[in-house]
DNA sequence: GATGAAAGCAGGGCGCT
DNA sequence: AGCGCCCTGCTTTCATC
């Protein structure tokens, strides 16, 4: 299911230009790419039919709303058995402090961004919600200096399909 | 300059619904809100010029356009010098396969998530981008299994200013 | 600062090429 | 599939309170 798609030239141009700023109009997208405006309204709704463009996100500055302080915490939870792993999961998300949760691979089997007031949060955070689960084995927290977000995410070179990896090693 | 703003009701709520669509028209929003289309449209320029609403974003699935293989690396820099850091920065902001980027505190200077098309890829990443510079003593990857975007970011508790850390704890 | 009415303009359907 | 017309309805401005 969530099989590579497709993009021609045009695809990649809309993609790029709604990257930069998701509000664009059709009618500014198809001045820039070249071709008219219903024919963009047409490409991005197959893209998104096709489960390219998962959706439009606001995004917000963390400091502005009083969460002047983010951290990444990297989380043991032991036995590592779906029993266990479901309810974390399900509180870890449904936390107001987590901004982006990941289940990894190494020695750490979680890394939860989270984004707090200050510091007596994050340690309260830390305490009621991790360390005091029975599942969580080790908690790390790394405090964030500075963060970016890094440019458009683009196919690997322009409307080539996935360059697949070398024999021995099938792509997940 | 990142300073917290002050939110009224009408403005968290406004900022609660785009979170959960970013497209609501500013009719809805007026509606949901209980004030006319055209204060939710001063209310939302007033969020933009302020800095809370930092833009629009397209959220793409990266298994669909040929980057079905996520990782995270942790990189340390050595020696920690800006003369080193800032060069290294740039260079790794740029890369397309980058997708987020942190400086943080720990044994690990730097943690970069990127997205790749396989195995093979990630090989060439992790060589010719990182361990071939010379500043760059270690690199550590983690495969993502799977990851989840959580739940609206917003002020810690109902139009609350940040609740201040303890004495000899000031937040950044 | 909030409002309602009015004008301008984008979104999306449809038939044609 | 791409295009252009057209209508609907949203966005945005402005005078007014």
């Amino acid at each position: 299911m969530p099989d590579s798609v497709a993009l021609d030239p045009v695809d990649l141009h809309i993609l790029r230009l709604l990257q930069n700023d998701a509000r664009t109009t059709y009618r500014e997208l198809a001045a820039e790419v070249g071709v008219a405006p219903s024919t963009c309204l047409d490409r991005v709704a197959r893209l998104r039919r096709s489960g390219v463009i998962l959706g439009h996100r606001l995004r917000l500055d963390p400091a502005r709303i009083g969460r002047g302080l983010e951290a990444l915490l990297l989380v043991q939870v032991r036995p590592h058995r779906r029993e266990l792993i479901g309810p974390f999961v399900e509180r870890i998300r449904a936390l107001p402090e987590s901004r982006a949760f990941f289940h990894l691979t190494g020695p750490d089997d979680y890394l939860v961004h989270v984004a707090v007031a200050g510091p007596a949060d994050l340690q309260r955070l830390v305490l009621d919600e991790f360390t005091s689960r029975r599942e969580v084995a080790r908690v790390e927290t790394r405090l964030i200096f500075q963060q970016w977000e890094c440019g458009p995410l683009l196919p690997p070179s322009e409307g080539a399909r996935a360059p697949e990896s070398q024999p021995g090693s099938p792509a997940p």
